[in-house]
DNA sequence: CTTGACAAACTAATGATATTAGTTTAGTAT
DNA sequence: ATACTAAACTAATATCATTAGTTTGTCAAG
């Protein structure tokens, strides 16, 4: 039985999912992925583009898993309650499958298409989920960008145990979007020109 | 001449410094290093612990580094002109130089007590930033984290390639850090609603 | 000035890893 | 039955980190 192991691209992918949820991303090698899959490494060749093209391909994976996890969690809410939806999806994932989540992360390669499509309808929910707020279209943006960076800047944080002090974890993340939610409604932060120095 | 090339831990550091700075953190291995420096890769391991503790030893060059850009920013400064100085010093840090933000961020070893002093005196900063504020204690931690996640859950999108839109990225920063400065003088936000609500 | 100790550099070897080239073979379509 | 295709293989190469053991500057003590 030592021919032809039936895998195919789904299989390798899906094999390599599998591992990094167990081992961690930083246990992921093609030896170690044949290993489990009962083959030798170069065999995985045969669908995909090595260590390079499995990565890509597991990003795409996950991005897939993530969006469909957030459309799921926000859908049928609005405003603070999507908002907060949003959030804890986004963090539970990263809690549940930090490799996962990291590869969902990492550094898109401009050129590729698909991943952008993917990160493009990912920012396209926390647009939907903003919209209640009916922000500028600029100050819009700044929102999108802003919720993303306070969720992936702590969620970062958390699974690296960038927290070490005795403070319940959820409580800080809970104030954190609140406070997020509570600047979404005021005109000073949404609408009117700050005259606060940028501290040079 | 090729004898004696006079190395020592420092002079191997600070080369290592030099290479991620010139060539980014995934360019970082023992042989380069050795090749710059002109001697061979096992002689590397005279100066430092092998990878590992070249990693290590570069952390601490890395987070005194940071600590010290962060104290000459801030020094002086009150609230929110300290917060704006604080967090532009940060991310001024990440864009000159990502290889040296990223060593500062990874996850420290627990058991690391020199990584551990100095990671927290770069919260004990954030806290003396905040401490005009005069949060309660559990809110006070709150906010610290709050700040971290937003500095460095920006500067890490930033950084990655995250931000596509076509919009100022200094101006959504600066959004951000007002919104949560807004945050921070908020009675529904910093806990006041609370101590009114049980008539105090 | 010689000598001996120490440390810095070396060579050599091992083991992981990714990758490519070329070969065998199972399954399938003609 | 035959031939094609693709999946698996073996073999080889290159890069990397690491360890063991050896050579050789440098410096200080006699």
């Amino acid at each position: 039985m030592s021919h032809r192991a039936g895998l195919d691209q789904a299989s390798v992918v899906e094999a390599a999912v599998k591992l990094i949820d167990e081992e961690g991303i930083e246990q992921l090698s093609l030896g170690r992925l044949a290993e489990r899959l009962g083959v030798r490494t170069p065999s995985l060749y045969n669908h995909v583009a090595g260590l390079p093209g499995l990565k890509h391909d597991l990003t795409l994976y996950c991005l897939h898993d993530l969006l469909d996890l957030i459309l799921r969690s926000t859908v049928g809410k609005s405003r603070a309650e999507a908002i907060f939806a949003l959030a804890n999806a986004y963090r539970a994932y990263a809690r549940e499958a930090p490799g996962r989540y990291a590869l969902t992360v990492q550094a898109p390669d401009p050129g590729d298409q698909e991943v952008q499509a993917l990160a493009q309808q990912l920012v396209d929910v926390v647009r939907a989920v903003l919209a209640p707020y009916r922000l500028s279209e600029e100050v819009a943006i700044h929102a999108i960008r802003g919720l993303r960076s306070i969720v992936h800047g702590f969620i970062s944080l958390e699974v690296a145990g960038g927290f070490a002090m005795p403070v319940d974890l959820d409580a800080s993340f809970h104030w954190l979007i609140n406070l997020f939610i509570a600047g979404l409604s005021q005109p000073t932060v949404t609408g009117e020109k700050e005259r606060i120095a940028t501290g040079e």
